[in-house]
DNA sequence: CCAATTCCGTAGCTTTCTTAATTAAATGAT
DNA sequence: ATCATTTAATTAAGAAAGCTACGGAATTGG
């Protein structure tokens, strides 16, 4: 069959969560026939399932006709594995296709930086995690790793937060252990296309994600963009002028070195030297005080930065994630105010900034599903 | 004949130059009849011709074999009417579909802003061009324009050097005079195809072009970005912490203000009151005195919003275009230092950034050949 | 002049998708 | 209950676009 409209029906399923053959041809502008076939085959494949009709029918007006017989993405079979390599800790899920709920992360474990050979640690950890899960077998191993991550050599280019990864073959542990292809997947990329899985329709966003580092990703008409080099999205390396605080990355000024959890910590004890320095104490004295000039600073220099992506990339919506949204809701007002006075478009339309859940276990399995499940090239 | 490839074939021969069938299939990895047949139809619609081998021949070592016949994009044919609506003046060009070199520029005009109907002005001075050109049919008139441009729907959204041009229905204007389909471009967005045009192999750029204002566009993988909205690379209207001047777009700060001609001459004039704040007098003191503290940092604002960019898109190279290359060769090492500081890449790899001319001509032919000539989607 | 090589076109086959027609399964009115 | 109506799915036939294989054409080199 077709590759392009294969991938094309699978996507539509994914985005309807439940559709009926005819209703699917319809949606992609193909023919009955065309898509009765694709979905014959995804069947035979167990990609796809039918389901009762019954439960189908609960919502709606009662339709005229022959009922479409409902398909969806298989939510009985394994599927993939899908595991994040955390600072704090590596988590594991396994995934069917079909729905992705955040609370399949089930089985987690940490790896101590002080080791000796932390890589051989992590495999060990993987090991003993793997027998407690239920499927042997999967579809595919899912990595989503943190930094700048090459996803074509599957190579981890730098990361700051977890220095072992850069020289660690990573993608050889996993197969050692699951004999699966083994994808590894830059971090806020899956959050960012997690977003999109549980948001269809939000087909073109900027999401930047906010925790020991600020990294972005770029959703246009639906789809991940992506330059010729392995980085993007890196929108908190940008220098802020006057900031002299050094980035991990080597550089100076970053805007990173102001709002990852981090920066906004030192901030804070550098205004209030009294108060204790650490997260909690921060979360409560905003909450109280609401966002002072030390925090509107920071945020204002991180707005700078989106705003310019925004006019860059023609995009009007942000989606917020991570730490940030720990904290009071005013924090993302005063943040989406700041942005709004540097995106281009505020002069045209709206442009909006909203908060949301890292979602990565949708992400995954919605990366699994385009690279490995229906391919843009054969194997 | 399949879109997809005859679109593919053309592109390659506008690269390429000049090529025979074989070869064409060969560089495609599509097979020879394949090849053979695209080729034929696009002869008979006239789009490609023949070419005589005996200058064809000319270098390189001697082949064997029977010698293919050579095709090159019809260069007799009147192909496109290329328009560019300058804040001076009008300027206009017959294009071919090969070849587009810069001196085609032949038929000028001005509007003078001043007139109570520029537009209906605009129209008079385009039927007394028209009179001027060899050719009366041509297969499109291509508009480029400044400012932001809604490329679908063919409007000027904003343009603060040329008003009138918001709110006159250009292609309305042009199709009286020409009765041909009409595109509106934006000004960088055709710069930026023509330098891909004119350096074949250069797939992945950010092009920044100085002059009143300050604009820019992105070819990703030989393509131009776009996102959803109509403004796209627009790096000139973010904001720089610290800068308090006026933008014509209604915001303040924005980093145009410090780095479009206009931009410079203030700061010029304000560091040297004493000397002349004209063009000319600000390109010798800058040849004579190098890059002082007042030019360098309007440069390194710019060099902020560009680097920004880079590290968001994951790209590696600038194009500069514009009045910047009219000063001396330092400012640009100034700029191209900069942003090196400020592009995360350049931790990993080289960042480049060179100067270029602005190539219209060939800017407009590829867009033409693109959305005319081949386009994606039946008429 | 003949082999080797490369180019171009024709013929026939495969894949993929479409239209048209047929069968299937539901609702609602009589 | 029966039958018209509506929507779904399948089957059949055919068109479009691509490929492989083959054969003639044009050139080089011996």
């Amino acid at each position: 069959m077709g590759r392009l409209n294969k991938r094309a029906l699978v996507r539509q399923l994914q985005k309807a969560g439940v559709a009926s053959r005819a209703g699917l041809a319809r949606s992609l502008g193909m023919s009955q026939p065309t898509a009765g076939k694709i979905v014959d085959e995804l069947l035979a494949e167990k990609i796809l399932e039918e389901i009762e009709v019954a439960a189908a029918n609960g919502g709606g007006a009662v339709r005229l006709g022959r009922p479409g017989r409902q398909l969806q993405l298989n939510r009985s079979q394994p599927g993939f594995l899908g595991i994040h390599l955390g600072i704090q800790e590596t988590q594991l899920a396994e995934l069917p296709l079909g729905a992705a709920d955040e609370s399949r992360w089930q089985h987690a474990f940490s790896v101590s930086a002080a080791r000796s050979n932390p890589a051989a640690h992590w495999e060990r950890g993987l090991r003993a995690a793997a027998k407690k899960l239920a499927s042997v077998k999967f579809l595919g191993v899912l990595l989503s790793v943190p930094g700048v991550v090459d996803e074509t050599s599957r190579r981890v280019l730098f990361s700051p937060n977890i220095h072992w990864s850069e020289h660690a073959n990573l993608p050889a542990i996993l197969r050692r252990v699951w004999n699966a292809p083994v994808l590894v997947v830059q971090e806020e990329r899956v959050v960012a296309l997690g977003h999109h899985f549980n948001n269809p329709g939000d087909d073109d966003f900027l999401l930047v994600d906010f925790g020991e580092g600020v990294g972005g990703a770029i959703i246009v008409g639906g789809k991940p963009f992506a330059g010729p080099l392995p980085i993007s999205g890196e929108l908190g390396h940008t220098p802020a002028p006057g900031n002299r605080r050094r980035c991990g990355c080597g550089a100076t000024g970053c805007v990173e070195t102001l709002v990852s959890t981090r920066g906004l910590l030192e901030s804070f004890s550098a205004a209030h030297p009294k108060i204790k320095k650490n997260w909690a104490a921060l979360q409560n004295h905003i909450a109280d005080k609401g966002v002072e000039p030390w925090l509107a600073q920071s945020l204002d220099a991180a707005a700078v930065a989106i705003a310019g992506a925004l006019n860059v990339l023609g995009l009007r919506r942000v989606v917020i994630t991570g730490s940030l949204m720990e904290l009071s809701p005013a924090v993302l007002a005063h943040l989406a105010r700041s942005i709004q006075n540097g995106a281009m478009w505020a002069r045209f339309g709206q442009v909006e900034c909203v908060g949301a859940p890292r979602c990565r276990a949708a992400g995954l399995v919605a990366i699994g599903l385009d690279r490995l499940v229906v391919p843009e090239k054969k194997n």
